[in-house]
DNA sequence: CGAATCTTTGATGCCGTTCAACAGCTGTGG
DNA sequence: CCACAGCTGTTGAACGGCATCAAAGATTCG
């Protein structure tokens, strides 16, 4: 599996979320400057995966929440089949695990896309402390609240749209995440596979391929495996109509 | 719109959640005996739709949740072609309005399939009652996680899943539910017509049709009109292999 | 009883899958 | 350093499930 590194043996690392550069997208937006120590006491900085490594897995009893510091997860649901779903990708700021709240085990497994690090929220001091803050409840509310809609636009999405619809709203939906970071809203290189890209969407990897070509062909952007430019946005605006996330 | 009902004039209606048939299934069973008083301050029973009225719309301020107490319910919403994508069926005992716990506005639409009783939640009540009771807390954040397994067990069947499969799950969800309540497994009455069915799966209502068509003439169900007798559970389990819901 | 809605059935065609093959990239080991 | 395997991405050809179009029967309801 993966392993937690002592955050003592990183001195460069400054332990807690007050220092943290996504402090303004992750979960300490919740709670006031007084109350983030408090906050901080639920959270184990500094937990570690390497590409292809799972920070939990489906049916394993439920403990922590996890936030992205770096790197990029999926998650998944495996059908009965034993195929695999991607529930959904996991950029730097956003926080894994919240599909299972509330649940005894986790509802779906979370795998590092490339080398990672995350925080860890353990559940029952999470839910605790969200007994004594309102705000935080709220927030924990909130959150799930979004899962929920992305569940549903994805739902949208695999129901009502076309495969060039599809790409189009995921590759804004990158966009809009990537600025919100503070990186180029239109360079993107992309931390998951054509093959994870078409599983979440819903389509074969083939169509995937060929879309991105004539998307490419018709100027809507350049792409060369990964690294993706968006070069007419408005264009893809106009096609996926529904933006995803 | 719909049309609140003082519970002092339906004195055959015992208020409260105690003398309920559904508090096995619904809110209730969160909460221990001795806390059952304070959450039916956060209760107002007697809320009734005729078919076609809404309990809320999507974008409207969020103010409560309802309990389904008879009739069906449809949750949707709106893509931005103005659309409709139903996202759930809800019956006696299910609650709506979880998907936008934590938002400012409602998520989507909820529109009665038929004459229905409700029972509202004010979610600001609601909420400050979780400070004080861990395990209503612990209830919401559960149903919460429950309404995206459910929306994410949809997006398999929608990315995965033929029509003849979906549909064969639809039917057993539907199936598992009416037996919670009691009543019979195999002898369903669908509240719903075959165009919400195809909306919620993502097929061509002639789809829907068709299939259904096909699975009486193979002896896997009876069906006419909405009554649908289910002959062969088994063998529709076999096809949906992913049980939805 | 007639209008509206719902359901079913048939014919046709398209979008995306499937099958197949190849090219590019990366890491490994002789 | 190169050969080779494995993975990833692209492209082509053919098939098929489901949508679309069209229309007729069934049901509901004012």
């Amino acid at each position: 599996m993966s392993r937690r590194i002592a955050t003592e043996s990183i001195p460069r690392l400054k332990p807690g979320c007050e220092y943290c550069s996504l402090s303004k997208l992750c979960l300490p937006l919740a709670v006031s400057e007084d109350e983030l120590e408090s906050l901080e006491n639920v959270v184990h900085p500094g937990y570690n995966l390497d590409r292809g490594e799972h920070a939990f897995r489906q049916r394993e009893p439920f403990r922590s929440c996890y936030a992205v510091r770096s790197g990029a997860i999926k998650t998944y649901i495996l059908t009965d089949r034993g195929e695999e779903q991607i529930t959904g990708f996991y950029l730097p700021g956003e926080i894994i695990g919240f599909d299972s709240m509330g649940a005894d085990n986790y509802a779906c497994s979370a795998k590092a896309l490339e080398r990672s690090s995350l925080c860890e929220f353990a559940f029952d001091k999470m839910e605790s402390l969200a007994q004594q803050l309102p705000n935080l409840q709220h927030h924990l509310f909130q959150l799930m609240s979004n899962e929920i809609k992305n569940s549903q636009t994805l739902s949208v999405q695999l129901s009502k749209h076309t495969a060039d619809e599809r790409i189009a709203a995921m590759l804004l939906s990158l966009s809009s995440r990537f600025s919100r970071r503070r990186l180029s809203p239109t360079e993107l290189t992309l931390p998951m596979a054509r093959h994870d890209i078409a599983n979440y969407l819903g389509l074969a990897v083939e169509t995937v391929s060929r879309v991105m070509t004539r998307f490419h062909k018709s100027g809507l952007i350049e792409a060369q495996g990964r690294n993706v430019t968006l070069k007419d946005v408005e264009g893809l605006q106009a096609l996926s109509i529904q933006g995803a996330q």
